[in-house]
DNA sequence: TGCAACTTTCAGTAAGTTCTGAAAAGGCAT
DNA sequence: ATGCCTTTTCAGAACTTACTGAAAGTTGCA
């Protein structure tokens, strides 16, 4: 396979893997192209590359640079930005994490304390309160693991995590 | 708070929290109802309960059943079906992670293995090679994590796993 | 200050997803 | 095998989300 059919497989599979995942096909594709580009693109090219429209690649790299997963990089002498994407993959990840967890995680903690203690006991009540309290208890320590994920560096993680793991 | 408000309420979250992530509205609220109703429900229950068209009902009920979260319940007697929830909060958090894991991660492995090895040595296919083989790294990890959560038990999780990362 | 190069915004449109409701199929008792 | 009750299917409607392209905004330079 050649770079130039690879380059658009990736593309391609990044893109349709941001649908599965609530993360628009278009940041996706975006974010791919960053990643495998030596070098920082401008938003013409971005287009260009992509066929899409100036006002679509724009929202896009503007969702991507709050994600932290791309940066704006000014050459001197040239009034045009360009756009570059984070390479280091652990970096790429820990982001995806914080973003995603943000999305996911912190507005259920937020609701479920928000009906804690339900009174009554009729077995309604009952049953309602048991799911809330075990439902807030998993949410509650995957957010304290995926905190501690966010704060480990990559060394650690390749190593001695996965080594407990096994 | 009394249970019908918080039963409400709950519906609502766990509905929106569903679309956050990948997962339809209704879908994610039949879910909800069934995890807080102390018995099975019937399909015209679930329909008059969230107000949604008996098409719509049976459909994602199947998809429930699909993802092993919900039951059929066959009262002697009576040729309704019932539908009963699992009420075992760490069931429910292994199903949702067999099916995003079977969904999101399962479908980029396969993809990266096409897409290894690209040929040629320019710096573009040197950045593209380096990309799919640092994702397939993390990804790879990511996978028998999950596995091993997968066939881990609640106990261990919440102790031995929980204690470690302090 | 005026102009050219570029970026941002946004109303309207397109694409994609989910829902409805009625019709078809299934299955049980007589 | 007929009638009744229930579940399933699916075409089109309703809704939601994403994209386009042109106009407005910004910036830096002469």
């Amino acid at each position: 396979m050649d770079w130039i059919e690879g380059k658009e497989k990736f593309i391609q599979a990044w893109g349709s893997l941001g649908t599965e995942w609530g993360i628009n096909r278009t940041m996706a594709q975006v974010h791919a192209l960053l990643m495998i580009a030596p070098n920082a693109l401008s938003a013409d090219e971005i287009m260009g590359e992509l066929k899409i429209s100036r006002g679509n690649a724009n929202m896009n790299i503007r969702a991507l640079m709050d994600w932290g997963l791309v940066f704006k990089e000014l050459k001197p002498g040239d009034r045009k930005e360009y756009f570059i994407g984070e390479k280091d993959m652990w970096k790429v990840v820990r982001q995806i994490i914080i973003n995603r967890k943000k999305k996911e995680l912190e507005p259920m903690l937020r609701i479920l304390e928000e009906i804690s203690n339900i009174k009554g006991d009729c077995p309604e009540a009952v049953t309602l309160n048991k799911t809330v309290h075990d439902i807030k208890m998993f949410s509650t320590k995957a957010d304290s693991t995926l905190d501690m994920l966010i704060k480990a560096d990559s060394n650690w993680f390749v190593g001695t995590f996965m080594k407990m793991i096994k």
